[in-house]
RNA sequence: GGGCGAGUAGCUCAGUUGGUUAGAGCGUACGAUUCACAUUCGUAAGGUCAUAGGUUCGACUCCUAUCUCGCCCACCA
């Protein structure tokens, strides 16, 4: 049992058996711990992309909820995290499609059904690494509840969402124009686009009216899309254009006539005031064009190159058509200008290809209905969230939803289970395939071919998990989930999405509190990157520096939403303190265990302590449950090393009271392990904690005793520290050896205090304290005590400067007492607390003079 | 165009509901070290709390404006 501890902590050495022995245990599962309370505590966590890597952004937030997970573990809850991982449709997709392309072929040449499977090798292959990851950050998850969103029964949960959604007619076909990347040959929703800021040009192109030799000037950042233009806008307040509205243009190149038409969504301001329209590949457009009734003429396909309806550009690549027909253009005369723009371009958010919107057939999800639910929860308090500023975040884009489009010509997914009616083409929404159309009982069928958007199975993960549809225990157990603990960057993509459909499927929220963590930076403040190497591998810091340092480097020094830096030093800082962790236990083990379990505090050291330690169980346990997870990690690491380490400790070797060293520890232990749950669990082990209930995982978290609280204790040792302090500061300034102790001779109020605590000031500060009077005229004055010194170089200590700190205190706090209106309107406990101070400040400046 | 966040020591950040002689870690300087720990210990230097107004007896903290940086949303082609 009682090895030798190594000198240093050793992580690497001790993670994963600890780690085998909480999974051995089982106590990950919540019908396995020892006694659970009633109440449950739920966390569901956001399953990372099966094929990706762990990055720092999944390590922060894994932290966070496991040190939530543990803590209510330890409370007592029935408490359940639940782990998985997410299909994540589109990245894995390229992946394979790229590893497919490395040997010569592409999907279309495997077919549907070899590329799928294909991707399942895949997925078997690097699936499980993402799990070794999230169990080397100590993540205590019951992976017996471990799922990923393709499983059978998640499967049937998408069927489920998706039918009953289409039989309520709140899923619907249509076309419409969607953002489409040619790259990624998908329709992707409107929150997969990001906008760049790209410079470009702006083209100035003269558009003819129709038997007129005068024409309208259009600006276009898109010459090519003109081959598509049904009308050219302007808005109707524009007195410069008034007189042609209605009036035709001949859109040269094509010839073909066109109308000009007002719009109130012109900006007279921009350009020449004058818009092309062009339905087919333009949302703005688009919404012109359907006001107008105009024509919608798809010129570009889905594959980047101009169409039939192009006419002689027909199978140019976009990129071509618009240098050949900015050529033509220019022949004709008809660029009146081109100039430098700099503009957002829509691109696609994943492989940042510009985005080429177009009209296609794709399903959509009636967004408004499902939306109006979600805005109340929050707005009413069933749900929070943290920090509460992103609820006005929340609320804005709620209120302008637009319907959300859950088609993607992706292999990898869901398959959209529709079947369409080989003979009359009537969709039918079911799993399987329906044994006669209901239109004309028709018995051939085609399954859609599309797949779902990554993000509708992920939106019903919290209940999918836990079995919906079917009404199982684990569901009425665990949700509502407790707390949704996730990057704020995924607050719409799919912190949105679980709240609407967690509401319209089970009538109830998915979780209480949403608790969003911010992005991880690097050293100067800019997004971590692979390609650019400014990222850390967290799994890599583990090993370096060992789990538990990691987690304290992503959770000290943040503040929910905001973003925070990270830097290997940061990292290096704490596994210092994990360090100093290890060596007060190896020094608390080498101390003989106390006979008795009766705790006694003997000395003024001890009565401190334990004050200070019941101070510390109260703000830890607050903290936590207000989710201020900086402020309890830092509240644990400075009791620590500074009042347990650096003054307990050293006191106690001498007065050698181990009782309260080795009791204050173990409830420290307690406290910390939410945080650090491999060095904790380890020193826990070797206190002679043996079995598996013993564990300390699942030990009872400790209550504030409010008889320990003692302010005079309190009071008392500040004043020893701050003598020891002082007179550090003046060995130090006189260069008195280290190891000599010097005679002290003291005088004053505090005289007794001191006194009394001799030794240790002996030992600490190495003074010997008298009262004699001395004749030096080294003194200081600290603790209500004047102190003269007996130096071996016997100069005078440097006074001046004690006195001019103090004497102009004293005068900032005379003026601000001699200030009626002070005195007079403040509470009267502040002004008492002012005066105190003076008459303090003036003692001793009369004691230093 | 709309919205949000940040600006406190050389660097990275704390600072609860207004009342502290404004704190920490890193870094720096000086010193120590058989006795748990050099991944250590002690001491110190270093700040007009972005700027300008205002509210208040009292502002790092509340209000207004401005500046700098970062981010989100948005159909100015």
């Amino acid at each position: 049992m009682t090895t030798e501890l190594h000198k240093a902590y050793q992580p690497k050495d001790i993670e994963s058996g600890i780690y085998a022995k909480w999974e051995r245990s089982g106590f990950f599962n919540p019908d396995k711990m020892p006694s659970p309370r009633k109440k449950s505590f739920t966390i569901s966590m956001p399953p990372p992309n099966v094929t990706g890597e762990l990055h720092l952004g999944h390590a922060t937030g894994l932290t966070i909820q496991d040190i939530m997970t543990r803590y209510h573990r330890m409370k007592g809850d029935r408490t359940l995290c639940l782990p998985g991982t997410d299909h994540a449709g589109i990245s894995t997709q390229v992946m394979v499609e790229r590893l497919i392309a490395s040997e010569g072929v592409n999907r279309d040449s495997l077919g549907r059904a070899e590329f799928l499977k294909r991707v399942w090798q895949w997925k078997k292959k690097y699936g499980s690494r993402i799990t070794t990851q999230v169990r080397q950050l100590g993540i205590s998850c019951d992976w017996s509840r471990e799922h990923f969103t393709m499983d059978p029964a998640l499967t049937a949960a998408v069927h489920k969402a998706f039918i009953t959604l289409f039989n309520e007619g709140l899923i619907y076909r249509g076309s419409r124009i969607v953002n489409w990347c040619p790259r990624c040959a998908t329709a992707l929703s409107d929150l997969e686009v990001k906008h760049v800021e790209t410079s470009g040009k702006l083209w100035f192109i003269r558009y003819p009216l129709s038997g007129s030799t005068k024409y309208i000037v259009v600006a276009t950042t898109r010459p090519e899309t003109m081959l598509g233009d049904t009308a050219v806008a302007v808005n109707p307040k524009d007195k410069r254009y008034a007189q042609y509205v209605g009036k035709k243009i001949i859109l040269p190149i094509v010839n073909r006539e066109i109308p000009i038409v007002a719009d109130a969504r012109v900006d007279m301001e921009f350009g020449t005031g004058a818009v092309k329209v062009t339905p087919a590949h333009d949302a703005a457009d688009y919404a012109i064009g359907l006001d107008h009734r105009l024509p919608a003429i798809n010129i570009i396909g889905q594959d980047n190159t101009m169409t039939k309806e192009a006419g002689e550009y027909y199978g140019k690549s976009v990129q071509d058509a618009r240098h050949d027909i900015f050529i033509r253009l220019e022949d004709e005369e008809l660029v009146e200008k081109t100039v430098d723009y700099i503009h957002q371009q829509a691109r696609c958010d994943r492989c940042s290809t510009p985005i080429e919107p177009l009209i296609s057939k794709q399903w959509f999800l009636k967004i408004a209905p499902l939306a109006k639910p979600a805005i109340s929860a929050v707005k009413s308090g069933k749900i929070n969230i943290i920090p509460k500023r992103f609820e006005k975040v929340y609320f804005h884009w709620m209120n302008n939803i637009h319907d959300w489009c859950i088609s993607r010509q992706l292999w990898w997914g869901h398959q959209i289970p529709v079947w369409y009616c080989q003979k009359c083409q009537e969709p039918a929404a079911s799993s399987d395939k329906p044994k006669a159309c209901k239109k004309c009982r028709g018995k051939q069928f085609k399954q859609e071919e599309d797949t779902l958007d990554t993000w509708f199975s992920s939106g019903l993960w919290t209940f999918s998990t836990l079995g919906w549809p079917k009404k199982t225990k684990d569901l009425k157990l665990f949700h509502p989930t407790s707390v949704m603990e996730t990057g704020w960057d995924l607050l719409f993509f799919w912190v949105a999405r679980m709240v609407m459909l967690s509401l319209h499927f089970t009538h109830k929220v998915p979780f209480k509190t949403i608790y969003l963590h911010g992005m991880v930076l690097d050293k100067h403040g800019k997004k971590m990157s692979k390609s650019k190497g400014t990222g850390i591998d967290p799994i890599l810091m583990t090993e370096k520096y060992g789990t538990d340092a990691i987690r304290l480097s992503l959770v000290l020094g943040t503040a929910p939403g905001l973003d925070y830096r990270l830097y290997e030093e940061k990292i290096a800082g704490y596994r210092n303190f994990i360090n100093k962790l290890w060596n007060v236990a190896r020094f608390t083990l080498s101390q003989p265990a106390p006979k008795t379990k009766k705790l006694e505090a003997k000395t003024l050291a001890d009565t401190w302590i334990m004050g200070r330690l019941n101070q510390l169980v109260a703000d830890v346990t607050k903290n936590i449950d207000n989710f201020k997870f900086s402020e309890a990690g830092t509240a644990l690491y400075d009791f620590l090393w500074h009042d347990f380490a650096d003054w307990y400790l050293e006191i106690a070797k001498h007065e050698k009271n181990y009782g309260v060293l080795r009791s204050v520890l173990t409830t420290w232990l307690k406290l910390a392990h939410p945080f650090i749950p491999f060095v904790t669990e380890e020193i826990w082990s070797r206190l002679a904690h043996t079995g598996k209930n013993n564990m300390l995982i699942v030990q009872a978290w400790p209550h504030p005793d409010k008889k320990t609280s003692n302010n005079t204790a309190k009071k008392e040792f500040a004043m020893l520290q701050e003598f020891v302090t002082a007179a550090r500061n003046i060995r130090t300034q006189k260069k008195e050896p280290a190891s000599d102790t010097i005679t002290a001779h003291i005088q004053g109020k505090g005289e007794k205090l001191i006194l009394k605590n001799k030794k240790i000031i002996s030992q600490l500060a190495k003074i010997d304290v008298t009262t004699k009077n001395g004749s030096q005229m080294t003194h200081f004055h600290a603790a209500g005590v004047n102190c003269w010194l007996e130096l071996s170089r016997g100069s005078a200590v440097d006074l001046e400067r004690q006195t001019r700190d103090i004497s102009s205190y004293i005068q900032r706090l005379e003026e601000k007492l001699s200030n009626k209106n002070f005195t007079e309107r403040a509470p009267k406990d502040v002004v008492d607390r002012e005066r105190q101070k003076l008459a303090e400040a003036q003692e001793k400046l009369k004691k230093l003079l």
